[in-house]
DNA sequence: TTTTGTGTTTCATATAATGAAACATGATTG
DNA sequence: CAATCATGTTTCATTATATGAAACACAAAA
Protein backbone atom coordinates (compact mmCIF):
# COMPACT_ATOMS: atom_id res chain seq x y z
CA UNK A 1 0.00 0.00 0.00
CA UNK A 2 1.61 3.13 -1.11
CA UNK A 3 1.70 5.83 0.99
CA UNK A 4 -0.64 8.27 -1.43
CA UNK A 5 -2.90 5.40 -0.97
CA UNK A 6 -3.22 5.45 2.97
CA UNK A 7 -3.60 8.99 2.97
CA UNK A 8 -6.32 9.62 0.55
CA UNK A 9 -7.78 6.24 2.17
CA UNK A 10 -8.33 9.12 5.01
CA UNK A 11 -11.50 10.84 3.28
CA UNK A 12 -13.36 7.57 3.19
CA UNK A 13 -13.97 7.80 6.80
CA UNK A 14 -15.83 10.87 6.28
CA UNK A 15 -19.83 10.83 5.56
CA UNK A 16 -22.73 12.78 5.73
CA UNK A 17 -23.24 11.74 9.38
CA UNK A 18 -19.83 11.69 10.25
CA UNK A 19 -18.37 15.35 8.44
CA UNK A 20 -15.42 16.16 11.30
CA UNK A 21 -12.39 14.45 12.29
CA UNK A 22 -9.64 15.02 14.39
CA UNK A 23 -6.58 13.86 14.38
CA UNK A 24 -6.81 11.71 17.51
CA UNK A 25 -10.29 9.72 15.86
CA UNK A 26 -8.15 9.52 12.77
CA UNK A 27 -5.03 7.91 14.76
CA UNK A 28 -8.05 5.41 16.34
CA UNK A 29 -10.06 4.80 13.59
CA UNK A 30 -7.05 3.86 11.22
CA UNK A 31 -4.28 2.26 13.86
CA UNK A 32 -1.78 3.98 12.29
CA UNK A 33 0.74 5.71 14.22
CA UNK A 34 -0.04 9.29 15.57
CA UNK A 35 3.26 11.21 13.73
CA UNK A 36 2.63 9.90 10.48
CA UNK A 37 -1.91 10.46 9.99
CA UNK A 38 -0.73 13.46 11.36
CA UNK A 39 1.51 14.08 8.04
CA UNK A 40 -0.90 12.73 5.68
CA UNK A 41 -3.59 14.95 7.00
CA UNK A 42 -1.17 17.67 6.86
CA UNK A 43 -0.39 16.91 3.03
CA UNK A 44 -3.86 16.57 2.19
CA UNK A 45 -4.78 19.69 3.68
CA UNK A 46 -1.93 21.13 1.40
CA UNK A 47 -3.77 19.75 -1.52
CA UNK A 48 -7.34 21.31 -0.67
CA UNK A 49 -8.71 18.31 -0.36
CA UNK A 50 -9.02 18.22 3.30
CA UNK A 51 -9.59 21.63 5.23
CA UNK A 52 -8.58 22.43 8.96
CA UNK A 53 -10.98 24.40 11.50
CA UNK A 54 -9.04 26.69 12.81
CA UNK A 55 -10.44 26.69 15.95
CA UNK A 56 -11.00 22.90 16.86
CA UNK A 57 -8.37 21.48 14.31
CA UNK A 58 -11.08 18.96 13.44
CA UNK A 59 -10.71 18.26 9.75
CA UNK A 60 -13.57 18.06 7.04
CA UNK A 61 -13.44 17.50 3.50
CA UNK A 62 -12.00 20.72 1.45
CA UNK A 63 -13.30 22.80 -1.16
CA UNK A 64 -10.47 20.99 -3.77
CA UNK A 65 -13.06 18.80 -4.21
CA UNK A 66 -16.09 20.87 -5.27
CA UNK A 67 -13.46 21.59 -8.71
CA UNK A 68 -12.88 18.29 -9.61
CA UNK A 69 -16.58 17.35 -9.11
CA UNK A 70 -17.35 20.02 -11.44
CA UNK A 71 -15.31 18.73 -13.91
CA UNK A 72 -16.70 15.62 -13.46
CA UNK A 73 -19.86 16.28 -13.90
CA UNK A 74 -19.30 18.27 -16.82
CA UNK A 75 -17.71 16.09 -19.02
CA UNK A 76 -18.36 12.27 -18.31
CA UNK A 77 -21.36 11.26 -19.59
CA UNK A 78 -23.26 9.08 -18.34
CA UNK A 79 -22.62 6.23 -20.59
CA UNK A 80 -18.99 6.51 -19.74
CA UNK A 81 -19.72 4.67 -16.28
CA UNK A 82 -21.88 2.45 -18.00
CA UNK A 83 -19.39 1.32 -20.55
CA UNK A 84 -16.85 0.21 -18.11
CA UNK A 85 -18.81 -2.62 -17.05
CA UNK A 86 -21.22 -3.56 -19.65
CA UNK A 87 -19.03 -5.42 -21.99
CA UNK A 88 -17.99 -7.82 -19.45
CA UNK A 89 -21.38 -8.31 -17.43
CA UNK A 90 -22.23 -9.44 -20.82
CA UNK A 91 -18.97 -11.81 -21.20
CA UNK A 92 -19.35 -13.50 -17.69
CA UNK A 93 -23.16 -14.40 -18.08
CA UNK A 94 -23.04 -15.28 -21.78
CA UNK A 95 -26.18 -12.92 -22.48
CA UNK A 96 -27.09 -9.74 -23.03
CA UNK A 97 -26.42 -6.72 -20.97
CA UNK A 98 -28.11 -3.41 -20.84
CA UNK A 99 -28.37 -0.33 -18.91
CA UNK A 100 -31.10 2.46 -19.31
CA UNK A 101 -31.96 5.83 -18.19
CA UNK A 102 -34.72 8.45 -16.82
CA UNK A 103 -35.39 10.86 -18.68
CA UNK A 104 -38.52 12.51 -17.19
CA UNK A 105 -41.08 9.97 -17.33
CA UNK A 106 -39.62 7.81 -19.97
CA UNK A 107 -37.15 4.93 -19.96
CA UNK A 108 -34.69 5.22 -22.54
CA UNK A 109 -31.55 2.93 -23.73
CA UNK A 110 -28.26 4.21 -22.63
CA UNK A 111 -26.07 0.95 -23.80
CA UNK A 112 -26.26 -2.24 -24.08
CA UNK A 113 -23.77 -5.30 -24.96
CA UNK A 114 -24.84 -8.65 -26.57
CA UNK A 115 -22.31 -11.51 -25.24
CA UNK A 116 -20.83 -13.72 -28.20
CA UNK A 117 -20.85 -16.58 -27.06
CA UNK A 118 -24.54 -18.74 -27.71
CA UNK A 119 -25.60 -18.10 -31.40
CA UNK A 120 -29.17 -17.61 -29.99
CA UNK A 121 -29.05 -14.55 -28.08
CA UNK A 122 -31.51 -11.59 -27.23
CA UNK A 123 -31.35 -8.55 -29.74
CA UNK A 124 -32.52 -5.48 -28.21
CA UNK A 125 -33.81 -2.96 -30.60
CA UNK A 126 -35.81 -0.59 -28.05
CA UNK A 127 -34.99 2.74 -27.56
CA UNK A 128 -38.02 3.33 -24.72
CA UNK A 129 -38.81 0.84 -22.74
CA UNK A 130 -42.31 0.27 -21.17
CA UNK A 131 -42.10 0.35 -17.66
CA UNK A 132 -44.50 -2.05 -16.58
CA UNK A 133 -43.50 -4.60 -19.21
CA UNK A 134 -39.87 -4.74 -18.94
CA UNK A 135 -37.68 -5.94 -15.84
CA UNK A 136 -35.67 -2.69 -16.47
CA UNK A 137 -38.85 -0.74 -15.86
CA UNK A 138 -40.00 -2.56 -13.03
CA UNK A 139 -36.44 -2.08 -11.39
CA UNK A 140 -37.04 1.55 -11.65
CA UNK A 141 -40.44 1.83 -10.66
CA UNK A 142 -40.64 -0.22 -7.42
CA UNK A 143 -37.74 2.61 -6.09
CA UNK A 144 -39.49 5.74 -8.09
CA UNK A 145 -42.04 8.29 -6.95
CA UNK A 146 -45.61 7.89 -6.92
CA UNK A 147 -46.29 10.07 -9.20
CA UNK A 148 -43.76 8.18 -11.74
CA UNK A 149 -45.98 4.81 -11.07
CA UNK A 150 -49.22 6.26 -11.52
CA UNK A 151 -48.40 7.20 -15.10
CA UNK A 152 -46.82 4.12 -15.64
CA UNK A 153 -50.27 2.17 -14.54
CA UNK A 154 -52.21 4.46 -16.92
CA UNK A 155 -49.46 3.88 -19.85
CA UNK A 156 -49.62 -0.32 -19.51
CA UNK A 157 -50.87 -1.97 -22.35
CA UNK A 158 -49.91 -5.71 -23.43
CA UNK A 159 -47.32 -6.90 -25.39
CA UNK A 160 -47.82 -10.65 -25.39
CA UNK A 161 -50.42 -13.06 -23.62
CA UNK A 162 -48.52 -12.63 -20.45
CA UNK A 163 -47.75 -9.52 -20.07
CA UNK A 164 -49.66 -8.00 -16.77
CA UNK A 165 -51.38 -4.28 -17.06
CA UNK A 166 -53.67 -4.90 -13.70
CA UNK A 167 -52.73 -1.88 -11.33
CA UNK A 168 -53.19 -4.13 -8.45
CA UNK A 169 -51.56 -7.39 -10.11
CA UNK A 170 -48.25 -4.51 -10.90
CA UNK A 171 -47.76 -3.20 -7.76
CA UNK A 172 -47.77 -6.51 -6.16
CA UNK A 173 -45.11 -7.34 -8.53
CA UNK A 174 -43.38 -4.19 -7.70
CA UNK A 175 -43.54 -5.07 -3.55
CA UNK A 176 -41.94 -8.65 -4.82
CA UNK A 177 -39.23 -6.66 -6.65
CA UNK A 178 -38.42 -4.11 -3.05
CA UNK A 179 -38.38 -7.85 -1.13
CA UNK A 180 -36.30 -9.67 -3.08
CA UNK A 181 -33.67 -6.76 -4.23
CA UNK A 182 -34.63 -7.74 -8.08
CA UNK A 183 -36.71 -7.20 -10.70
CA UNK A 184 -37.59 -10.66 -12.36
CA UNK A 185 -39.96 -10.46 -15.66
CA UNK A 186 -40.43 -13.45 -18.36
CA UNK A 187 -41.76 -13.06 -21.56
CA UNK A 188 -43.97 -9.91 -21.08
CA UNK A 189 -42.57 -7.93 -23.65
CA UNK A 190 -41.14 -10.55 -25.84
CA UNK A 191 -41.79 -14.16 -25.59
CA UNK A 192 -38.73 -16.30 -24.68
CA UNK A 193 -36.93 -13.53 -22.84
CA UNK A 194 -35.95 -13.87 -19.12
CA UNK A 195 -35.35 -10.39 -18.13
CA UNK A 196 -33.26 -9.41 -14.52
CA UNK A 197 -33.00 -6.19 -13.73
CA UNK A 198 -31.57 -3.69 -10.66
CA UNK A 199 -32.31 -0.01 -10.32
CA UNK A 200 -29.28 2.52 -10.24
CA UNK A 201 -28.96 5.45 -8.32
CA UNK A 202 -27.29 9.09 -8.97
CA UNK A 203 -26.20 12.01 -6.81
CA UNK A 204 -29.89 13.02 -6.32
CA UNK A 205 -30.28 10.02 -4.37
CA UNK A 206 -33.38 9.09 -6.18
CA UNK A 207 -33.57 6.03 -8.74
CA UNK A 208 -31.83 7.29 -12.08
CA UNK A 209 -32.13 4.22 -14.41
CA UNK A 210 -31.52 0.49 -14.34
CA UNK A 211 -28.96 -1.94 -15.13
CA UNK A 212 -30.55 -5.33 -17.24
CA UNK A 213 -29.32 -9.02 -18.33
CA UNK A 214 -31.58 -10.16 -21.07
CA UNK A 215 -31.26 -13.65 -21.78
CA UNK A 216 -32.81 -16.49 -23.73
CA UNK A 217 -35.45 -18.18 -21.08
CA UNK A 218 -35.08 -21.86 -22.57
CA UNK A 219 -31.46 -22.08 -21.24
CA UNK A 220 -31.87 -20.07 -18.01
CA UNK A 221 -31.17 -22.62 -14.87
CA UNK A 222 -30.74 -21.80 -10.97
CA UNK A 223 -27.20 -21.12 -11.56
CA UNK A 224 -27.25 -19.09 -14.32
CA UNK A 225 -29.73 -16.95 -12.59
CA UNK A 226 -27.64 -16.49 -9.12
CA UNK A 227 -24.48 -15.83 -11.49
CA UNK A 228 -27.13 -13.15 -13.24
CA UNK A 229 -27.90 -11.48 -9.46
CA UNK A 230 -24.37 -11.21 -8.36
CA UNK A 231 -22.88 -9.99 -11.50
CA UNK A 232 -25.90 -7.09 -11.07
CA UNK A 233 -24.75 -6.21 -7.81
CA UNK A 234 -21.74 -5.58 -8.42
CA UNK A 235 -22.58 -3.97 -11.80
CA UNK A 236 -25.41 -1.60 -10.31
CA UNK A 237 -22.67 -0.28 -7.36
CA UNK A 238 -20.09 0.12 -9.78
CA UNK A 239 -22.29 2.44 -12.04
CA UNK A 240 -24.31 3.72 -9.42
CA UNK A 241 -21.17 5.28 -8.12
CA UNK A 242 -19.65 6.89 -11.26
CA UNK A 243 -22.97 9.09 -11.34
CA UNK A 244 -22.75 10.14 -7.97
CA UNK A 245 -24.98 7.95 -6.06
CA UNK A 246 -25.24 4.95 -3.63
CA UNK A 247 -27.28 1.62 -3.31
CA UNK A 248 -29.67 2.88 -0.46
CA UNK A 249 -28.83 1.03 2.48
CA UNK A 250 -32.17 -1.22 2.65
CA UNK A 251 -31.60 -2.32 -1.04
CA UNK A 252 -27.62 -3.28 0.20
CA UNK A 253 -29.34 -4.84 3.03
CA UNK A 254 -32.24 -6.95 1.00
CA UNK A 255 -29.45 -8.09 -1.21
CA UNK A 256 -26.92 -9.20 1.06
CA UNK A 257 -29.55 -11.02 3.37
CA UNK A 258 -30.57 -13.00 0.07
CA UNK A 259 -28.14 -15.74 -0.53
CA UNK A 260 -27.28 -15.95 -4.42
CA UNK B 1 7.21 18.24 -1.00
CA UNK B 2 5.68 15.37 0.15
CA UNK B 3 4.82 12.18 -2.09
CA UNK B 4 0.96 12.71 -0.99
CA UNK B 5 1.08 15.91 -2.28
CA UNK B 6 2.79 15.22 -5.54
CA UNK B 7 0.39 13.28 -6.60
CA UNK B 8 -2.75 14.96 -5.71
CA UNK B 9 -1.46 17.68 -7.64
CA UNK B 10 -1.32 15.87 -10.67
CA UNK B 11 -5.65 16.34 -10.29
CA UNK B 12 -4.71 20.10 -10.87
CA UNK B 13 -3.73 19.40 -14.32
CA UNK B 14 -8.02 18.92 -14.75
CA UNK B 15 -9.83 21.24 -16.34
CA UNK B 16 -13.51 21.79 -18.15
CA UNK B 17 -11.73 22.01 -21.27
CA UNK B 18 -9.31 19.15 -20.60
CA UNK B 19 -11.16 16.52 -19.05
CA UNK B 20 -9.28 13.45 -20.20
CA UNK B 21 -4.84 13.45 -19.75
CA UNK B 22 -2.34 10.66 -21.04
CA UNK B 23 0.35 9.58 -19.03
CA UNK B 24 2.37 11.05 -21.81
CA UNK B 25 0.95 13.90 -21.58
CA UNK B 26 1.48 14.33 -17.42
CA UNK B 27 4.87 13.47 -18.01
CA UNK B 28 5.35 16.94 -20.39
CA UNK B 29 3.25 18.56 -17.81
CA UNK B 30 4.96 17.95 -15.17
CA UNK B 31 8.60 17.28 -16.55
CA UNK B 32 8.78 14.59 -13.93
CA UNK B 33 10.13 11.05 -14.04
CA UNK B 34 7.75 9.01 -16.17
CA UNK B 35 7.80 5.74 -14.11
CA UNK B 36 7.19 8.26 -10.95
CA UNK B 37 4.15 9.64 -12.69
CA UNK B 38 2.79 6.12 -13.62
CA UNK B 39 2.94 5.20 -9.72
CA UNK B 40 1.01 8.54 -8.93
CA UNK B 41 -1.72 7.70 -11.10
CA UNK B 42 -2.05 4.79 -10.16
CA UNK B 43 -2.18 5.19 -6.70
CA UNK B 44 -4.78 7.99 -7.41
CA UNK B 45 -6.82 5.38 -9.86
CA UNK B 46 -7.01 2.39 -6.72
CA UNK B 47 -8.50 5.53 -4.44
CA UNK B 48 -10.92 6.50 -7.15
CA UNK B 49 -10.12 10.23 -7.40
CA UNK B 50 -8.92 8.91 -10.95
CA UNK B 51 -10.56 6.17 -13.23
CA UNK B 52 -8.80 5.08 -16.80
CA UNK B 53 -10.21 4.80 -19.60
CA UNK B 54 -9.92 0.84 -20.51
CA UNK B 55 -9.50 1.14 -24.36
CA UNK B 56 -7.77 4.81 -25.01
CA UNK B 57 -5.98 4.71 -21.16
CA UNK B 58 -6.13 7.99 -20.44
CA UNK B 59 -7.23 9.49 -17.12
CA UNK B 60 -10.59 11.83 -16.06
CA UNK B 61 -11.23 12.77 -12.61
CA UNK B 62 -12.73 9.51 -10.80
CA UNK B 63 -16.14 9.26 -9.27
CA UNK B 64 -14.98 9.43 -5.18
CA UNK B 65 -15.11 13.24 -5.77
CA UNK B 66 -18.36 13.14 -6.08
CA UNK B 67 -19.05 11.10 -3.04
CA UNK B 68 -16.88 13.72 -1.13
CA UNK B 69 -18.15 16.85 -2.55
CA UNK B 70 -21.89 15.41 -1.57
CA UNK B 71 -20.72 15.41 1.84
CA UNK B 72 -18.66 18.56 1.87
CA UNK B 73 -22.56 19.80 0.83
CA UNK B 74 -23.89 18.48 3.36
CA UNK B 75 -21.29 19.96 5.83
CA UNK B 76 -20.50 23.41 3.88
CA UNK B 77 -23.29 24.00 1.40
CA UNK B 78 -21.60 26.47 -0.99
CA UNK B 79 -22.73 25.23 -4.66
CA UNK B 80 -26.45 24.94 -2.85
CA UNK B 81 -27.30 28.82 -2.69
CA UNK B 82 -25.41 29.04 -5.94
CA UNK B 83 -27.63 27.08 -8.06
CA UNK B 84 -30.36 28.76 -6.45
CA UNK B 85 -29.59 31.98 -8.17
CA UNK B 86 -27.08 31.12 -11.14
CA UNK B 87 -29.73 29.70 -13.75
CA UNK B 88 -32.04 32.71 -12.95
CA UNK B 89 -29.55 35.50 -13.16
CA UNK B 90 -28.77 34.13 -16.71
CA UNK B 91 -31.84 33.80 -18.38
CA UNK B 92 -33.37 37.54 -17.06
CA UNK B 93 -29.92 38.94 -18.51
CA UNK B 94 -29.67 36.51 -21.12
CA UNK B 95 -26.26 36.43 -20.90
CA UNK B 96 -23.84 33.53 -19.15
CA UNK B 97 -23.27 33.76 -15.28
CA UNK B 98 -20.87 32.74 -13.05
CA UNK B 99 -20.01 32.13 -9.54
CA UNK B 100 -16.45 31.06 -8.08
CA UNK B 101 -14.76 30.37 -4.84
CA UNK B 102 -11.73 31.53 -3.17
CA UNK B 103 -9.83 28.35 -2.37
CA UNK B 104 -6.46 29.50 -0.71
CA UNK B 105 -4.12 31.40 -3.27
CA UNK B 106 -7.07 30.64 -6.16
CA UNK B 107 -9.78 31.62 -7.34
CA UNK B 108 -11.88 28.64 -8.83
CA UNK B 109 -14.75 27.90 -11.14
CA UNK B 110 -18.22 27.14 -8.53
CA UNK B 111 -20.74 26.81 -11.40
CA UNK B 112 -21.88 28.88 -14.44
CA UNK B 113 -25.04 28.63 -16.36
CA UNK B 114 -25.36 30.00 -20.19
CA UNK B 115 -28.60 31.73 -21.29
CA UNK B 116 -29.79 30.31 -24.21
CA UNK B 117 -31.20 33.35 -25.59
CA UNK B 118 -28.65 34.25 -28.02
CA UNK B 119 -26.64 31.58 -30.18
CA UNK B 120 -23.51 33.68 -29.34
CA UNK B 121 -22.93 33.19 -26.09
CA UNK B 122 -19.86 33.44 -23.18
CA UNK B 123 -18.61 30.18 -22.98
CA UNK B 124 -16.44 30.01 -19.96
CA UNK B 125 -13.92 26.93 -19.82
CA UNK B 126 -11.39 27.71 -17.08
CA UNK B 127 -11.39 26.10 -13.88
CA UNK B 128 -8.59 28.78 -12.01
CA UNK B 129 -9.35 32.50 -12.80
CA UNK B 130 -6.78 34.66 -12.97
CA UNK B 131 -7.29 37.21 -10.26
CA UNK B 132 -5.86 40.36 -12.28
CA UNK B 133 -7.50 40.07 -15.87
CA UNK B 134 -11.25 38.86 -14.97
CA UNK B 135 -14.09 40.73 -13.56
CA UNK B 136 -14.53 37.68 -10.88
CA UNK B 137 -11.19 38.53 -9.36
CA UNK B 138 -10.98 41.83 -9.21
CA UNK B 139 -14.22 41.81 -7.44
CA UNK B 140 -12.45 39.73 -5.14
CA UNK B 141 -9.23 41.11 -4.72
CA UNK B 142 -10.95 44.50 -4.33
CA UNK B 143 -12.54 43.47 -0.71
CA UNK B 144 -9.60 40.76 0.19
CA UNK B 145 -6.48 40.84 2.33
CA UNK B 146 -3.06 42.36 1.29
CA UNK B 147 -1.30 38.86 0.80
CA UNK B 148 -3.54 37.94 -1.64
CA UNK B 149 -3.26 40.93 -3.55
CA UNK B 150 0.33 40.91 -3.43
CA UNK B 151 0.45 37.40 -4.66
CA UNK B 152 -2.05 38.09 -7.63
CA UNK B 153 -0.20 41.27 -8.40
CA UNK B 154 3.24 39.07 -8.93
CA UNK B 155 1.72 36.56 -10.78
CA UNK B 156 -0.26 39.10 -13.45
CA UNK B 157 0.76 37.99 -17.00
CA UNK B 158 -0.96 39.36 -19.88
CA UNK B 159 -3.60 37.79 -21.75
CA UNK B 160 -4.52 40.26 -24.36
CA UNK B 161 -3.39 43.53 -25.61
CA UNK B 162 -5.71 45.22 -23.36
CA UNK B 163 -4.46 43.29 -19.85
CA UNK B 164 -3.31 45.32 -17.33
CA UNK B 165 -0.61 43.76 -15.11
CA UNK B 166 0.86 46.92 -13.51
CA UNK B 167 0.55 47.39 -9.98
CA UNK B 168 0.11 50.75 -9.60
CA UNK B 169 -3.00 50.38 -12.33
CA UNK B 170 -4.14 47.47 -10.95
CA UNK B 171 -4.40 49.15 -8.01
CA UNK B 172 -6.44 52.48 -9.24
CA UNK B 173 -9.06 49.50 -10.62
CA UNK B 174 -9.45 48.18 -7.61
CA UNK B 175 -10.17 51.65 -5.57
CA UNK B 176 -12.76 52.05 -8.41
CA UNK B 177 -14.30 48.49 -7.46
CA UNK B 178 -14.59 50.08 -4.44
CA UNK B 179 -15.86 53.46 -4.52
CA UNK B 180 -18.58 51.72 -7.50
CA UNK B 181 -19.59 48.44 -6.14
CA UNK B 182 -18.63 47.04 -9.26
CA UNK B 183 -16.01 45.79 -11.07
CA UNK B 184 -16.10 45.59 -15.02
CA UNK B 185 -14.05 43.67 -16.80
CA UNK B 186 -13.36 44.15 -20.70
CA UNK B 187 -11.53 42.17 -22.83
CA UNK B 188 -8.99 41.83 -20.18
CA UNK B 189 -9.02 38.20 -20.05
CA UNK B 190 -10.92 37.30 -23.32
CA UNK B 191 -11.42 39.62 -26.17
CA UNK B 192 -14.91 40.58 -26.64
CA UNK B 193 -15.82 39.42 -23.45
CA UNK B 194 -17.47 42.17 -21.12
CA UNK B 195 -17.67 40.81 -17.32
CA UNK B 196 -19.80 42.26 -14.39
CA UNK B 197 -18.85 41.38 -11.03
CA UNK B 198 -19.57 41.42 -7.10
CA UNK B 199 -18.35 39.88 -4.10
CA UNK B 200 -19.76 37.40 -2.00
CA UNK B 201 -19.15 36.91 1.56
CA UNK B 202 -18.97 33.85 3.77
CA UNK B 203 -19.63 33.11 7.90
CA UNK B 204 -15.66 34.65 8.52
CA UNK B 205 -17.27 38.12 7.15
CA UNK B 206 -14.06 37.78 4.94
CA UNK B 207 -14.50 37.71 0.72
CA UNK B 208 -15.17 34.42 -0.10
CA UNK B 209 -15.58 34.22 -4.22
CA UNK B 210 -17.44 36.30 -6.67
CA UNK B 211 -21.12 36.41 -9.00
CA UNK B 212 -20.41 37.50 -12.21
CA UNK B 213 -22.38 38.08 -15.82
CA UNK B 214 -20.22 37.58 -18.77
CA UNK B 215 -21.93 38.92 -21.87
CA UNK B 216 -20.76 39.57 -25.22
CA UNK B 217 -19.58 43.05 -25.74
CA UNK B 218 -20.76 44.11 -28.79
CA UNK B 219 -24.50 43.35 -27.88
CA UNK B 220 -24.35 45.40 -24.26
CA UNK B 221 -25.93 48.57 -24.05
CA UNK B 222 -26.70 50.62 -20.85
CA UNK B 223 -29.86 49.19 -20.01
CA UNK B 224 -28.33 45.63 -20.12
CA UNK B 225 -25.51 46.77 -17.34
CA UNK B 226 -28.09 48.40 -15.73
CA UNK B 227 -30.03 45.21 -15.59
CA UNK B 228 -27.27 43.21 -15.29
CA UNK B 229 -26.14 45.56 -11.65
CA UNK B 230 -29.36 45.10 -10.41
CA UNK B 231 -29.40 41.43 -10.95
CA UNK B 232 -26.05 40.78 -9.44
CA UNK B 233 -26.71 42.41 -6.61
CA UNK B 234 -29.48 40.06 -5.55
CA UNK B 235 -27.47 37.38 -6.15
CA UNK B 236 -24.87 38.41 -3.84
CA UNK B 237 -27.12 39.11 -0.88
CA UNK B 238 -28.74 36.16 -1.55
CA UNK B 239 -25.44 33.82 -2.09
CA UNK B 240 -23.59 35.17 0.60
CA UNK B 241 -26.56 34.99 3.09
CA UNK B 242 -26.83 30.92 1.97
CA UNK B 243 -23.42 30.69 2.99
CA UNK B 244 -23.81 32.32 6.10
CA UNK B 245 -22.48 35.37 5.31
CA UNK B 246 -23.57 39.26 4.74
CA UNK B 247 -22.60 42.07 2.67
CA UNK B 248 -20.89 44.62 4.30
CA UNK B 249 -22.50 47.68 5.11
CA UNK B 250 -20.15 49.84 3.62
CA UNK B 251 -20.67 47.89 0.11
CA UNK B 252 -24.42 48.26 0.75
CA UNK B 253 -24.16 51.95 0.99
CA UNK B 254 -21.86 52.29 -2.50
CA UNK B 255 -24.87 50.09 -3.78
CA UNK B 256 -27.51 52.02 -2.67
CA UNK B 257 -26.16 55.24 -3.19
CA UNK B 258 -25.52 54.59 -7.15
CA UNK B 259 -29.06 54.48 -9.25
CA UNK B 260 -28.57 51.40 -11.00
C1' DT C 1 -1.12 21.72 40.97
C1' DT C 2 -1.45 17.49 38.69
C1' DT C 3 -3.41 14.80 35.28
C1' DT C 4 -5.28 13.72 30.93
C1' DG C 5 -6.02 14.49 26.19
C1' DT C 6 -4.74 17.07 22.46
C1' DG C 7 -1.67 18.50 18.31
C1' DT C 8 3.18 19.26 16.78
C1' DT C 9 8.36 18.75 16.26
C1' DT C 10 12.70 16.14 16.47
C1' DC C 11 15.70 12.53 14.97
C1' DA C 12 17.59 7.91 13.84
C1' DT C 13 16.15 4.12 11.07
C1' DA C 14 13.78 1.35 7.85
C1' DT C 15 10.96 1.42 4.09
C1' DA C 16 9.09 2.97 0.15
C1' DA C 17 9.73 6.23 -3.68
C1' DT C 18 12.62 7.06 -7.46
C1' DG C 19 14.61 6.91 -12.32
C1' DA C 20 17.45 4.54 -15.79
C1' DA C 21 16.89 0.85 -18.58
C1' DA C 22 14.57 -2.73 -20.76
C1' DC C 23 10.29 -4.58 -22.32
C1' DA C 24 5.72 -4.94 -24.56
C1' DT C 25 2.32 -3.20 -27.68
C1' DG C 26 0.10 -0.61 -30.91
C1' DA C 27 0.30 3.24 -34.30
C1' DT C 28 2.51 5.51 -38.18
C1' DT C 29 5.44 5.72 -41.66
C1' DG C 30 8.46 4.70 -45.54
C1' DC D 1 5.26 -5.42 -44.93
C1' DA D 2 9.00 -4.19 -42.24
C1' DA D 3 10.75 -0.40 -39.62
C1' DT D 4 10.22 3.30 -36.76
C1' DC D 5 8.00 5.79 -33.35
C1' DA D 6 5.16 6.74 -29.35
C1' DT D 7 3.13 4.86 -25.63
C1' DG D 8 2.33 2.27 -21.25
C1' DT D 9 4.35 -1.13 -17.97
C1' DT D 10 7.88 -3.87 -15.28
C1' DT D 11 12.46 -4.60 -13.27
C1' DC D 12 16.08 -3.43 -10.17
C1' DA D 13 19.75 -0.85 -7.75
C1' DT D 14 20.01 3.48 -5.35
C1' DT D 15 18.49 7.18 -2.83
C1' DA D 16 15.29 9.88 -0.68
C1' DT D 17 11.50 10.06 2.18
C1' DA D 18 8.13 8.13 5.09
C1' DT D 19 7.93 6.28 9.54
C1' DG D 20 7.36 5.88 14.75
C1' DA D 21 9.32 6.42 19.40
C1' DA D 22 10.08 10.01 22.23
C1' DA D 23 9.84 14.51 23.74
C1' DC D 24 7.47 18.85 23.63
C1' DA D 25 3.75 22.40 23.94
C1' DC D 26 -0.66 23.56 25.20
C1' DA D 27 -5.25 23.35 26.80
C1' DA D 28 -8.98 21.46 29.51
C1' DA D 29 -10.34 18.61 33.47
C1' DA D 30 -9.63 16.58 37.91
Amino acid sequence: MSTVTKAVDLLNFFSAERAEIRLADFQRLTGRDKTTTYRHLSALESTGLLEQDATTRAYRIGPAVLRFSHIREVTVPRRAGVRMVLPGLAEVTGETAHASILQGNTLVTLADHASARHSARVVLDNAVLPFHATASGMAVLAFADDKLKQHAFEQAEAFTDQTVVDPTQLEALLHRVRTTGFSEVESSFEKGVLGIAVPLFDSSLKVAGSVAVASVASRVDDALVKLIKRELVTAARSISTSWGGTIPTQLESVWSSHSF
